[in-house]
DNA sequence: GAGTGGTCTAGACCACCTT
DNA sequence: AGGTGGTCTAGACCACTCA
């Protein structure tokens, strides 16, 4: 049986919507009106079904709407809850990671997940200008602002412009790292940006459901010698970054 | 009756994964190998189910993955369709969509969907540095590359600044319209991104499911004077632009 | 161990696009 | 008119988190 409209479980969406909008409406708004404060985690998705008096698909196509627009995440398997405000990242400015979100007044932490030397990929071969298959630092980190994940990394860097880099210290500002250590001089960064899905691999990492919506950000700085000092693949939360730029009339 | 292991509709996934990724990795695979062209229309959802061994809903969720990748889009009720390569959008150009589009060997087209006289809200009048109510021109623009629509945009613009714009040709570039007629000159750009969910009105004009991914970019243009010349909100499909920055060190 | 979300089934009706 | 995707139902089992 499918749709009984004999027994009208809820009042058809003002309207005329679909069901899945009318209650996604509703969350929102309670969010907004801040009844869901940012971090609060909502009623489970069969409470929520009970409550709206439709099939838990339907509740759950509403939770997914909310999530794309970023109101609201979930943690995989314990629950869906309300999203804190993003941060803003301007690629002009040259500070980290650590320095932008600590001066927005949130907490961030660096948490390096992998270190290794690994053979360069065609791709990344190109980039830095070496053989196909030259051993090149890799290095994984896990980066959160107030506790929670919001992007992880994939660090490139030559060793020949930093031997021994593995060696220090990774949890803090590595631009930091290769400066004061190796005297390496930034003199060009180059930016690319594009919405993606998440995969497995960075998304258990995050803590998040495959394929849910994410920004990849791929830095790549130069030193006054054209050579690659540092490429960083970042995969953002689509839901915890903004980007901002402001630009003059220049040469 | 759940998921009747006894009939073994599809061999499980290889790994033990979900079946919708299954389904996922099998049509990425097709589309990478080109046997699926870029503008091609995949089969229907219930051919899929019948070739997969699935219910539709799990067709339907491995299409959304792909959706959210950026691989394939949907044209409302008729179909799904392998996604065109993105355009690349580089705010430190100061090239206009027109542009910068064809300069990528794509054909670029816009369609001025409306134009009207509108009392500036809050948030507006603000930026604009005028009373809330005054009335401000709002030109709503629907862009194409290669006659698939990519992005809804919302310009606003200062009548004081350029009285009777509405009576010119909105289709080309606005900047250029805005210079040679009325003699503004831009000499500062803010730009911010974000990603989004595409609400119902703009949705609609890209023929797109209310809720997909997208992505918001919002120029804001200054003169000499810091008085905004130009305010436009430009809404994207997510699958249709990659953002590049390319910085040096400056003063 | 109770509860949560993650995955899946097998149907149905509808609004709309296409021909 | 026939086919498409869009919405919805009412179940089920599973892997995992949390207390």
């Amino acid at each position: 049986m499918a749709r009984p409209d004999s027994m009208i479980p809820l009042a058809p969406p003002e309207g005329g919507g679909p069901h899945y909008i009318a209650l996604r409406d509703q969350i929102a708004t309670s969010i907004e009106a801040g009844q869901l404060a940012a971090g609060a985690k909502l009623p489970s998705e069969r409470q929520l079904q009970t409550g709206a008096g439709t099939a838990r698909g339907t509740v759950r196509e509403a939770l997914f709407q909310l999530e794309a627009e970023g109101l609201i995440y979930r943690r995989e398997r314990s629950g869906w809850y309300v999203s804190p405000p993003a941060v803003t990242y301007d690629p002009t400015r040259w500070s980290g990671f650590m320095t932008y979100v600590a001066e927005q007044g949130r907490r961030p932490a660096t948490r390096t997940v992998s270190k290794e030397s690994a053979p360069a990929t065609a791709a990344v071969s190109d980039i830095f200008r070496v053989a196909p298959g030259t051993l090149l630092y890799v290095i994984g980190r896990l980066r959160s602002i107030d506790g929670r994940p919001v992007l992880v990394e994939k660090i490139t860097v030559d060793p020949a412009l930093a031997p021994g880099l593995l060696d220090h210290s990774l949890d803090g500002s590595l631009t930091q790292v290769l400066t004061r250590e190796y005297g390496a001089t930034v003199i060009r960064n180059r930016v690319d940006m594009r919405p993606c899905a998440l995969i497995k691999t960075v998304a258990d990492e995050l803590g998040v459901k495959s394929g849910t919506p994410g920004l990849l950000v791929v830095r790549t700085s130069f030193d006054a010698g054209g050579r690659v000092v540092e490429y960083d693949q970042e995969y953002w939360r689509h839901d915890a970054i903004r980007v901002h730029v402001d630009l003059s009339v220049r040469g």
